[in-house]
DNA sequence: CGTAAAATTGAGCTGTCTCAATCAATGTGG
DNA sequence: CCACATTGATTGAGACAGCTCAATTTTACG
């Protein structure tokens, strides 16, 4: 249990304990969400910041032909983004992977904790850097690696931050995406995805069953990686 | 002459004059780099932050097989990047792609200005909210769309942010990209691009010159990036 | 138990790449 | 001011990674 339905955001502030013992101050009601359902619509005007408890996400962008990328995942803990600190307009949709829930927080809640504390607002200046280091990352991911090699980053970017985060089991990790959420993500098909998927599965790389995700040869994804 | 040699960023924080007349005290001296050069190496650790007076340069990733992905390109005007100011470290090179010169400032004198004006501190992280958009448009386009698309992405991009600084004369700019530039950024090959560019040169869609650009058909440009 | 969503597989097809050669432009040293 | 060297642009031929279309099987779930 340890690590699931707290925030990791709001521990890192003071704002909950890390074992919730029940209301304090600060505590909002949690609004819960099911699974594939668009929880924000691109363009929308946030007056708080919305944090996941539990469940997936993912920030998505439509084109108009149909076609979707999928920005980032955002998995239990995470804020939407750190961007809405700053500005208001969200830049893209929050989709629903798993169902779960997430509270929200007032945007001047947020930024006056941020000027009172200098070491709050490193701490939230450094997430919002690690939204960009990751934006850079899969940038290059996506002009520069085979499709192989995309997949195999994504998994070993998921699993770092499950694991950093708390939420892997010794060696597998809870995986709720389709194919589909793969393809979206790595800008590939699903149908090429599943070719993939396959090869990897076939290597002995990885063990996908329906809800977990289990690595069987690190050093060598790793290797695909670099 | 507009424009030029000035630093966009330093005017919006009042740290010079639009109207450049010689020696404030905040005004650093300039250092210049040459064409091609290597600016800046990944994992340095800044002390200052570099502002672009002169000239183009890129942000780039090499991976090890000799592939490189530019991230970013920065015109006249820009900070290198405003994650300097939170972070020290630098995540990625950064590539001169003309002749050109820069300026360097305290972080802490940044931050003590952020610090002091409400206004600045949105400011600039208005821009770094700028520098994170552009980076999850650039994924959307590396992830989901064709090459022609991708390059169609890029001129417009170029064409609105020189535009936007006021360095683009009526309807050409100054385009000091090689082919090899357009590659690297769009996740494409230089030979492919050549392809590209002469189907957009065959069809009126824009004229090349060695260092300048024109949009002959912004609308059906428009249109292919929509 | 039936139905919808997801995974799998196969057969072509095409956008983009690789390799390689040629040509143009620019800069450099003598 | 010329000859050469270097960098970039252009073009063609063939290869392949990843796509589309379509059918089938498996799994989830009310």
């Amino acid at each position: 249990m340890r690590g699931l339905g707290i925030c990791r955001v709001l521990v890192d502030l003071g704002w909950e304990e890390p074992r919730s013992n029940g209301q304090d101050t600060m505590t909002q009601e949690r609004r819960s969400f099911s699974a594939r359902r668009i929880m924000f619509r691109r363009d929308e005007i946030m007056s708080q910041v919305p944090v996941l408890c539990e469940g997936w996400a993912a920030s998505t962008v439509q084109l108009t032909n149909g076609r979707r990328q999928i920005l980032s995942f955002l998995l239990p803990g995470d804020m939407i983004t750190a961007a809405l600190l700053f500005d208001q307009r969200l830049h893209y949709s929050i989709d629903a992977i798993t169902r779960g829930c997430y509270r929200v927080f007032d945007r001047a809640q947020f930024r006056e904790a941020m000027f009172r504390s200098p070491k709050i607002f490193e701490r939230i200046l450094s997430i919002y850097n690690e939204e960009k280091i990751r934006a850079d990352r899969l940038i290059t991911d996506l002009g520069r690696r085979t499709g192989a090699e995309r997949v195999a980053c994504l998994i070993l970017d998921l699993w770092d931050r499950l694991r950093k985060a708390g939420l892997a089991e010794n060696d597998s990790i809870d995986f709720p995406l389709r194919q589909t959420h793969i393809a979206d993500a790595t800008g590939l098909t699903p149908v090429y995805v599943n070719k993939v998927l396959g090869e990897f599965r076939r290597s002995g790389l990885v063990t996908i069953t329906e809800r977990s995700l289990q690595i069987n040869d690190e050093a060598r994804l790793r290797r695909m990686t670099t």
